[in-house]
DNA sequence: GGCGACCGCTTCGGAAAACGAAACGAAGGG
DNA sequence: CCCTTCGTTTCGTTTTCCGAAGCGGTCGCC
């Protein structure tokens, strides 16, 4: 299971277009995580892994070594963990999804300032798959 | 484990940050790829399987009713699958990654053009990017 | 020098997620 | 009717993730 990089096939792709190899590199579990936690400034393995909400050490050691590998982060003298400049760039890409993220929480879930205006449900087909899944955002703390 | 959804503790998060609940929503195996193959239009269900390389149906579908539930995919009276006006900007949001990922390309795999490279990889051109990885999200709408 | 508290990192067993192929009923064309 | 495609579900297997424990090492402290 080669990590994912541009040139190379990556899970689902055998082109290795380099946005595909991004996206699986980033579509693992922390990968965007450990990026963002990244941005303000190298950190060791164990405060990173306390910034992430104590994510297990194994999981993590392997999203590090991936990125290593991918030139996204890079390791310091002190083994304190950093971006590149090339992470820097993909953490500023992740900044339209941050902004992306708040119109996301607004629209999911309308302050209840004024309770006027619903949200647009085209809810058609959904009978019965979810059962358990409480899906409305009512309860936001 | 519910969905992710700002306002809700999600994995790895008690916080319910917005960002956080997107990094977990979006750091699952395809749904950056399922948001990004519709980004040109509505797909029927095998059509867009297809299009992610022939993902199994099983995960295709519960990622799709995660992104249906999160309100960035909505579906077609005709059962097809088509990002919401949310889901075009999330989308928007992924274009500076795509952007990013040339980048990235070129630094792992300098090619330049007065150097052999043995990379396989035809990377010439891709109909996914417009060159300079200027993205147009669909004029669908 | 011994002690406890961190550190980076690895190991391992169990849980969850992803996979992938098969199958279902419905719709459409020949 | 038959054959294909469709959306979707089911199920057994493989992969990934988790989480706690443990390793050797360094540091401050007495």
């Amino acid at each position: 299971m080669p990590n994912p990089k541009p040139g190379a096939p990556v899970r689902g792709s055998t082109t290795g277009r380099p946005l595909m190899a991004a996206l699986d590199l980033f579509g693992r579990r922390w990968s965007l995580r450990i990026l963002w936690e990244l941005r303000s400034g190298p950190l060791g393995f164990r405060p990173l892994q306390r910034q992430c909400d104590d994510m297990s050490s194994s999981v993590m050691r392997q999203r590090l070594a991936e990125l290593l590998e991918a030139h996204v982060v890079h390791q310091l003298p002190d083994s304190r963990y950093e971006l590149t400049p090339l992470g820097r760039d993909a953490c500023l890409a992740l900044g339209p999804l941050a902004q992306w993220s708040e119109r996301w929480a607004a629209v999911l879930d309308p302050q209840p300032a004024h309770r006027n205006s619903d949200q647009p449900t085209d809810r058609t087909s959904h009978p019965d798959t979810a059962g358990d899944g409480t899906l409305q955002p009512g309860s936001a703390g």
